[in-house]
RNA sequence: GGGCCCGUAGCUCAACGGUAGAGCGCCGCCCUUACAAGGCGGAGGUCGCAGGAUCAACACCUGCCGGGCCCACCA
């Protein structure tokens, strides 16, 4: 795709990003830049989308986190690598579900009625219908993926990873299956892991109750019936002789064993634990080793099933009618008390979850825990911020055994098959036909397991089924390890490192190299955006009004490694401001016949603005160049908008108008703002995509700059003279600024004439100087000195009638109440640090030269206040 | 109950052992031939509090106050 090189003087003054972006983005999807060529010699560079829900939709999350990754894969295929961004979806197990039961809900059917086959259909109609919404709005985005690798969880390739690992890993003896107590959501009516469960302090209500001879607490009173033992602590002298006996359970007319345990804590309560195996973990632990019986008396909706007078009631309907029946019997023995404790939540639909036993399918962590932990601690995998390591050790090294199946339809099938006898058949390889008879007894008949696995198993594999394992793909022996992991610090447990296990399991490499952990967006004011706040902002929106670029500046602006990043529309528009910016700024380059086909003179050909603004960028792209590197977005950002706004455009563009009005000089720095604006447009390119491809192709004619090279620092124009005598430039002109402001001279007016102080270094800056400062002429004078008070005591020309002299003696005390502060400081400062003597020359000779600037400022400023005296 | 992070200008946040920065907001002046989505000038901070080590701290250490986050099977 070649854009036509539009009519240089064409360029209205306001950058529409509306109408560009579409179109630019097409190009560049029919242009195949995208698309990551295994065959290629450049070295790779690769990064796997983390897979957003197929059932939602672009949130500013998102949009923040594929900035970033935007970002880092587009300043990597300019800099020469081959670069993959793999996008692609989770099937997003429980959520999805959720999602289109309500949608049956809505037709007032539920999924049983339909069937676990139509259901699935029904899902995949939606997922068809509704699905990759998210990949649709990253083309607005300008993400830069490559759509022919897509990936699903739950495409056939995946499902062939998933098969093969479970059937790996069964061999292996580290998945397993087991009667556990385990985490059970009675709305979702499925299982849960430890990390899907979100605690929170509830308020309960601690109730005690007499056993007999022991009182014991609980918040949970329903779970008496369940009752099996009461424990207390085997050096307790106070229950010492009870150990042994049994007591009556309330209500039942069960007699129940006293047990010693260690696990009961003497100072806590009365120091007596009623037992309830089926439904605490704590407690089932206790059974396991008392060989106490476990009996349920709550079902998977949370209904009371202990035959007797509850049986039936809904947990929380038992609670108070049980207490109510056990203070009849003067059995509750000191009132109910509030009682603020943990309670564990679904944290997909918040139901308070169900501890409950039951048999499920296990991975045993330990040894791929350890496996994941080694891997960052020796330092094949780096995490950013470093912080973060404290935290993922934290989690690897106490994990506890990881519940994968889940009672649902939506989901990867358990690739496990029983007969009649109980027995497990587990195909080993996932090219395998499902078994059709036992491996155990040989019988036929055989029934696959009704439960899918959790989602984040499928995910786990995400870095590697992508580019086809299980298969030896060139995909995968190119691109895997991955270099880097782009995502939320808030999955770090949910799916860095399950990748991390499962990848450092099934494969010689860890699943990436660096992973970049980045903050939550938040609102201006700091707050996390929800939907019960109020304050959610829909991406797209803002795209709209502002454009892409606009978003990605201020999303990757806010970027601090770690840190969350708030937003606002406020921030949007001041980025629209930068876009339009840049676009005006290249209008004028382009307007005075800017060039990038003439070669850059060497800097002893330049004059001194030139010199110092290429010595400005070469400064500024090992700068942006580290930046990058380093993943610091934010100051990627921060430099770039300085370079371009405060230096390039209002400094050098203005600085540049006499010699480009000037036939002799003007080729040269068409030359150079050619070539700073070509650079700036490529270093600003990864972040802002569109607005930079408009614009570097008006300027260069080239094809894209997506394909340009990456700028590399050119030390050779680095040039100390140049930028200290621009420093003084700026700093006289905005003394003359100052001057015209304070007294009120209109913009409009010249001033007849003034001396300028400084020791501005050649005609041309004194023209320029003039008329950057709206002087009619200027000279040189020694430095320092007011300029207008300067130029009447220097040229003899009589300002009286324009100068307020009360203003400017009122400006000359301020100054010189302002030196004689400095001048106090850095004495202190250098009488101080000679004494010792321990500071370093450096510091010595800096607050030396601080002194004698503050003392040579306090000499001007008297001479100039005696000056104005005599006027 | 453990662990982590943060308290810097009105707001949101940077920086850093050696003279406090940005964006937005605010005040004043300007439609100056790239840009009013702009230009120029300016105001505004005892860097949460109290100690300590250092020649030198906003920055390092300790305690306190205030705010946030993560993990957690004490009934």
């Amino acid at each position: 795709m070649t854009a036509p090189p539009a009519e240089r003087n064409d360029l209205p003054s306001q950058y529409d990003a509306g109408l560009v972006e579409a179109d630019i983005y097409a190009g560049w999807e029919r242009s195949g830049y995208f698309l990551a060529d295994v065959a290629s010699r450049k070295p790779a560079y690769s990064i796997v989308i983390p897979p957003p829900n197929v059932n939602g939709s672009l949130h500013i999350g998102h949009a923040f986190e594929h900035t970033l990754i935007d970002a880092i894969i587009r300043r990597k295929r300019m800099a020469g690598f081959e670069a993959l961004w793999l996008p692609g979806m989770d099937h997003a197990g429980i959520s999805m579900q959720n999602v289109v039961e309500r949608h049956l809900g809505t037709e007032g059917i539920s999924r049983h009625d339909l069937g676990r086959a139509a259901f699935v259909e029904r899902v995949w109609e939606y997922k068809a219908n509704y699905g990759g919404a998210i990949l649709r709005q990253m083309r607005r985005l300008g993400s830069s993926v490559d759509w022919s690798r897509e990936r699903f969880t739950m495409d056939a390739g995946l499902s062939r990873a998933v098969r093969t690992m479970f059937g790996r890993m069964y061999a292996d003896g580290l998945i397993y299956r087991a009667e556990r107590i385990i985490n059970w959501c009675p709305r979702c009516m499925t299982a849960l892991s430890d990390i899907e469960v979100e605690h929170s302090d509830d308020e309960g209500e601690l109730v005690s109750i007499r056993y007999g001879p022991l009182t014991v607490a609980t918040t949970r009173v329903e779970t008496m019936l369940g009752d099996t033992a009461v424990a207390v602590h085997p050096d307790d002298e106070r229950y010492a002789h009870l150990i042994g006996t049994e007591v009556e359970l309330p209500l039942t007319g069960r007699r129940i064993p006293v047990v010693a345990d260690d696990a009961v804590d003497p100072a806590f309560g009365t120091g007596a634990v009623k037992v309830t195996p089926a439904h605490d973990p704590n407690d089932f632990a206790i059974g396991q080793r008392h060989g106490l019986a476990t009996p349920s008396v709550i079902n998977e909706r949370g209904v009371i099933i202990a035959s007797g007078p509850f049986q039936g009631l809904d947990r929380y309907e038992a609670r108070p009618a049980i207490t109510a029946a056990l203070r009849e019997l003067g059995l509750i023995v000191a009132e109910k008390r509030p009682y603020l404790h943990a309670v564990g939540h679904c944290d997909r639909c918040k139901t308070v979850v169900e501890p409950r036993l039951s048999k499920q399918w296990f991975v045993a962590v330990a040894p791929l825990a350890k496996a994941a932990g080694d891997a960052v601690r020796d330092g094949r995998t780096t995490l950013h911020p470093p912080e973060m390591r404290d935290r993922y050790f934290a989690w690897v090294d106490n994990m506890h055994d990881w519940c994968i199946s889940r009672q649902l339809w939506w989901g990867h099938r358990i690739p496990v098959w029983y007969c009649s006898d109980g027995h497990v058949t587990v195909p080993g390889d996932a090219d395998q036909p499902d078994p059709l008879t036992c491996g155990t007894c040989g019988l036929d008949g055989l029934r696959q397991d009704d439960d899918v696995l959790d989602t984040w198993f499928s995910s786990g594999l995400w870095p590697f089924s992508t580019l086809g394992w299980p298969a030896e793909t060139e995909d995968l022996a190119r691109f895997y390890p991955t270099s880097a992991l782009v995502v939320g610090y808030d999955i770090i447990f949910f799916w860095v490192a399950r990748m991390m296990m499962f990848g450092t399991y099934a494969l010689p490499d860890v699943p990436f190299r660096d992973v970049l952990l980045h903050g939550l967006v938040r609102d201006s004011r700091g707050k996390k955006m929800s939907k019960s706040w109020g304050n959610v902002v829909d991406p797209l929106e803002w795209v709209d009004r502002y454009g892409a670029d606009a978003l990605r500046f201020t999303l990757a602006r806010g970027a601090n490694p770690g840190g969350d990043v708030p937003v606002s529309e406020e921030w949007v528009q001041g980025a629209r401001n930068f876009t339009n910016k840049l676009w005006n700024a290249t209008r004028f380059a382009l307007l005075n016949g800017a060039s990038t086909t003439e070669p850059l003179p060497a800097p002893e050909e330049l004059d001194p603005e030139s010199d110092w603004i290429l010595s400005r960028l070469q400064t500024v792209v090992a700068e942006v160049d580290g930046y990058y590197e380093a993943y610091e977005f934010g100051r990627v950002c921060e430099t770039l908008f300085h370079f371009a706004w405060d230096e390039l455009c209002d400094w050098y563009l203005e600085l540049a108008k006499l010699p480009l009005a000037n036939p002799d000089l003007a080729p040269r720095t068409r030359a150079v703002l050619g070539h700073v604006f070509d650079v700036l447009l490529r270093l600003l390119h990864p972040v802002m995509p569109f607005v930079t491809e408009t614009l570097w192709r008006q300027l260069t004619g080239g094809e894209s700059v997506m394909v340009a090279e990456w700028p590399v620092a050119d030390p050779s124009y680095a040039h100390r003279g140049a930028e200290e005598a621009i420093a003084e430039l700026q700093d006289v002109v905005t003394a003359v600024r100052r001057f015209r402001s304070d007294q009120r001279v209109k913009p409009s007016a010249t001033l007849p004439a003034v001396a300028v102080g400084g020791s501005v270094p050649f005609p041309a800056q004194v023209a320029a100087l003039a008329r950057l400062a709206g002087l009619g002429s200027a000279e040189q004078l020694p430095p320092g000195w007011s300029p207008v008070v300067a130029g009447r005591v220097s040229l003899g020309v009589d300002l009286s009638g324009v100068i307020d002299l009360a203003a400017e003696r009122a400006r000359l005390a301020k100054d010189r109440a302002a030196a004689v502060k400095e001048r106090e400081s850095a004495s202190a400062k250098l009488t101080n640090a000679q004494f010792v003597g321990k500071a370093p020359a450096a510091v010595i000779d800096k607050t030396k030269a601080r002194l004698g600037a503050a003392e040579a400022d306090l000499a001007r400023i008297a001479d100039q206040l005696a000056a104005l005296r005599s006027e």
